[in-house]
DNA sequence: CCCGCGTCATGACACTTGTCACATCGGCGG
DNA sequence: CCGCCGATGTGACAAGTGTCATGACGCGGG
């Protein structure tokens, strides 16, 4: 029997999948979670085989979840609707077991749950090759001020915020836009999120 | 018996909410959609009771899906991410008999199908308030402007895509700016955005 | 040890954007 | 019929933005 703790925000979503995993005779949905604060305490305490668990989360996010529980050794998938390179990078340094989109068919996660409780690991085929060749051009400060401005913060209200002069944030968005091929904060922002960067 | 077609593009959420749906005694799912396009031929030819939608979907959104099947007098319930008056709003209009969110617990499902079944409406509560003052400030050339520009492209884009001059172009972001109590476009297409007005 | 790179800064210049005043035109309601 | 409003335009000005050159500092690898 397999043990699993489910970790999703929207609650239609997180009964349906439970639903949805119940009907398999191996498996056994032990708990449910609404946010990575919850999930981490419940799975502390009832440790679970596997953590199933969305990325978008309030209060805490799927990947700073996945990463701690690997650290107490729990596997983990990670189920989501995003297709970004950035985002399977990310679960993958933190160790996650498998990445499943929300777009696979409903078949694949009784699938991917048994693999990974075999040992292996399933990671979307597609998805994967499109990570191999990503290398994340952008620096941690080239994300902060692309996000902010994304936001539709000002030059100076960036600035600000990140304690630096306004020139130098100009800098970094004028990098940023060159490296993502935009022609502007805007669009580069826009591009920067469509690939999990930020 | 009541007779449900569920349609959702993504197709893992979609066998879940049917699992959930399978479980209901009274409920049989006759057939699963994966954008507007196939749920309307699905549902012409087989004419469940109620239809299931979300409304972000592929081809046809579950929107223009809900105003084409309530002409055949068929009943529809919206299920969806997003808590924007603006949708709820365009989904009354278009005479869904529901309204549900993917936040809202997983029993509501089944209640509501029950209760739209039985001939009531169900709109979730506080949705309904919102909308109920949320008068929707812009007007159809500010939306389309306001779209434009919270993509990147720069004034004289805009102004080609939509065959304005660029002056226009600037006015109508400078009024709907102002009308949504932001200080510049991109802030102003995030609050449109985040209220579903775009 | 020096080079490259990321971080941080300044100054200058051209261009874009936000605002305002003002004008035309067509429709719709009183 | 008159006034209001939305759609559309112009011109001008101030503020914000994108780019480039240039320089300083610290850190890590050949």
């Amino acid at each position: 029997m397999i043990r699993i703790l489910v970790a999703e925000d929207q609650a239609m979503v997180l009964g349906a999948l439970c639903a949805l995993l119940e009907l398999e005779e191996d498996i056994d949905v032990v708990a449910r979670a609404r946010d990575g604060i919850e999930a981490l305490a419940l799975a502390e305490r009832l440790q679970p085989d596997i953590v199933l668990t969305d990325i978008e989360m309030p209060r805490m996010s799927g990947l700073e979840l996945a990463s701690r529980l690997v650290e107490f050794g729990t596997k983990v998938i990670v189920l989501t609707t995003f297709a970004r390179p950035g985002y399977l990078r990310r679960a993958l340094d933190a160790g996650v077991r498998g990445y499943l989109l929300k777009d696979a068919p409903a078949e694949e996660l009784a699938r991917a749950v048994r693999d990974v409780q075999a040992g292996q690991r399933t990671v979307d085929r597609d998805l994967a090759a499109a990570a191999w060749h990503e290398m994340d051009p952008l620096t941690e400060r080239e994300r902060q001020v692309l996000r902010l401005a994304g936001d539709g913060l000002t030059g100076a209200g960036v600035a600000s915020k990140l304690g630096l002069s306004e020139g130098t944030v100009r800098n970094y968005l004028s990098n940023a836009i060159g490296k993502l091929g935009a022609s502007n904060r805007v669009e580069a922002a826009r591009l920067a999120r469509q690939r999990g960067l930020l």
